[in-house]
DNA sequence: CTGAAAGCGCTTACAG
DNA sequence: CTGAAAGCGCTTACAG
């Protein structure tokens, strides 16, 4: 910008001006610049303009696997969000170490991204508390972050929005619809006991045996698709797309494909031409994205209600795994 | 840091030396700016190092749509690459659209990001010769940018490396498979006959039928999913997974499933799960991530041998949709 | 071992 | 309408 300035014998701010369009500048003297960037080609900085006027019009989104096909749905929503509102994003995974989760945030929030979307690994989040009071948002999504317990305060801290799907919901739904079939053992397949979604999961799944008043045998919550062949259940419902693809492969392997009622958790690609259709509890990633772009950037605009926890519906979708009568 | 610097009563420059970890600071006063770093919750700003410094440690990554597949797991492949170097990066996507290619590339370039990786737009991309010319590296993935026509040059330009798919191998492997087994009227669906990938699979193709001995006819080259009943072939080739996907749909309905041989271009969950398991030529797509990482690395470190492009190595898993003979 | 000055590339606030 | 100075938050090169 100097070189231009000199080069059109100009001071540094006109070139400024120009480059801004700002008004006022003499048509020659526009002229004069304009031709001095074009011989030295010059490309303003960004970066450096974004130092002086204090902004950085970055997010950053923090996966735990970006080739997971949800999250890389759910990737597209934010940046459909961010490049309206005039955002860029930096983006980076996890693959689920909490070390991994803090030093990428960290060096997000070095670079002063205005705020960031996370998928939060199962860790205490203590490392953000200082981030979000020096002005980072945060907005979790598919988990919300452990509440961390604040040394000091009155209470929890909650670090900011979160934006999760409706797995109570999907897994009542799911049950209900498997017990109007007439399955009265119904077994679930998912991650441990541990997880955010198993637990909600299950939470759902026993709403809907508990309103139908059937019993619930708790071996049937803790399957693995190998015991499926002998753990007398007449469905399954599967926690994620990796488990339902374990338990057909389990069934397929045991010849049992057609006598096991399956319901997925999470919809995905040629479900409905295998044999038989798998119904599946669909639920729409990029609409999570998008959701959490949404908060995050009216965060960013001011907006400081408490925290929102933001529950995105689901949809059951019969296919014809689950819509058949156990056979005893 | 200025603030950090006085309430420790010191100057700037120790502040500086303590952040970075410089050898020669008396520990009494590497106390003292630590203490104050902690009072104020001071974190460095790492934009700021970088102007100083002149470097950007970004790179951007410019995918087509982030929600495909085979572009997260790509993505993926980049992104290990870049944090282990030390990168971090930008992404975004242009929905195959060149003008929000070019918003993007000179978005990012304006960020002094030292290297992209993108997928292109079929567009001509003029406007990244000055760029490049500035120092910019570009790494094009799965496929290569067209050649631009220099105005006044001895002959065309090449903007960076190109990393792409053995599209060629592929279809040829897979059709001398089906001529093995049997088949000679092999159709086609695949994109229109202008694409990058398109062509270069019909050309392994006819190498294939020519190897052979085998005549082509021609209308079995632009074959339509609708198209599959009357088109008198024995056996199908898929373009993509999206036609794979749309071929079986087609074959499903028309009850033709176990009558016509399938192979799809790119492997999907669950494809050994159907019945019969589908056939398909499979690819590693974080290894073109991974590759063009490594390219565009090498690129930043200096090395300016012509630009080259790279073919990735594809596999033929056989799993029944294709091991069977023709009827007639 | 410590510090005052200049500068990265730009903009802001103020004079002319 | 145009420009000289100061500053964003940091580092580099040089003195003390």
């Amino acid at each position: 910008m100097k070189d231009v300035a000199s080069r059109a014998g100009v001071a540094l701010k006109t070139v400024s001006r120009v480059v801004n369009g700002e008004a006022g500048v003499t048509p020659e003297m526009t002229k004069r610049v304009l031709g001095a960037i074009d011989d030295l080609g010059f490309r303003r900085n960004e970066s450096a303009r974004l130092l002086r006027t204090g902004q950085t019009a970055a997010l950053g989104f923090i996966a735990d696997n970006s080739a997971d096909p949800d999250q890389a749905a759910l990737y597209r929503g934010l940046e459909e969000v961010a490049t309206e509102k005039g955002f860029l994003v930096y983006s980076g995974s996890t693959r689920g170490d909490p070390e991994r989760e803090e030093r990428l945030a960290l060096a997000l929030c070095a670079r002063r991204v205005d705020g960031m979307v996370i998928v939060p690994t199962p860790s205490d989040h203590r490392y953000l508390i200082a981030e979000v009071k020096a002005g980072v948002a945060a907005v979790f999504v598919l988990r919300p972050p452990p509440r961390i317990a604040a040394g000091t305060g009155p209470g929890d801290t909650v670090l900011g929005d979160a934006v999760v799907i409706d797995e109570p919901g999907g897994a009542n739904a799911a049950v209900a619809h498997l017990i109007k079939h007439g399955h009265r053992r119904i077994g679930y397949v998912g991650g441990g006991p541990g997880g955010y979604r198993s637990q909600r999961l299950v939470l759902g799944y026993t709403e809907a045996m508990t309103a139908a008043g059937l019993p619930v045998d708790q071996t049937w919550l803790s399957l693995t698709p190998g015991d499926l062949a002998d753990a007398g259940v007449t469905a399954v419902l599967c926690g994620s797309r990796a488990h339902t693809a374990q338990v057909l492969r389990a069934l397929a392997a045991t010849g049992r494909a057609r006598r096991t009622a399956v319901i997925g958790f999470g919809d995905f690609e040629l479900a409905d031409l295998m044999s038989p259709g798998i119904t599946v509890v669909s639920y729409d990633p990029v609409r999570i994205g998008r959701t959490a772009g949404d908060l995050l950037i009216r965060r960013l605009a001011g907006d400081d209600q408490p925290p929102r926890l933001v529950e995105l519906p689901v949809r059951l979708i019969p296919r014809g795994s689950a819509e058949f009568s156990p056979e005893d």
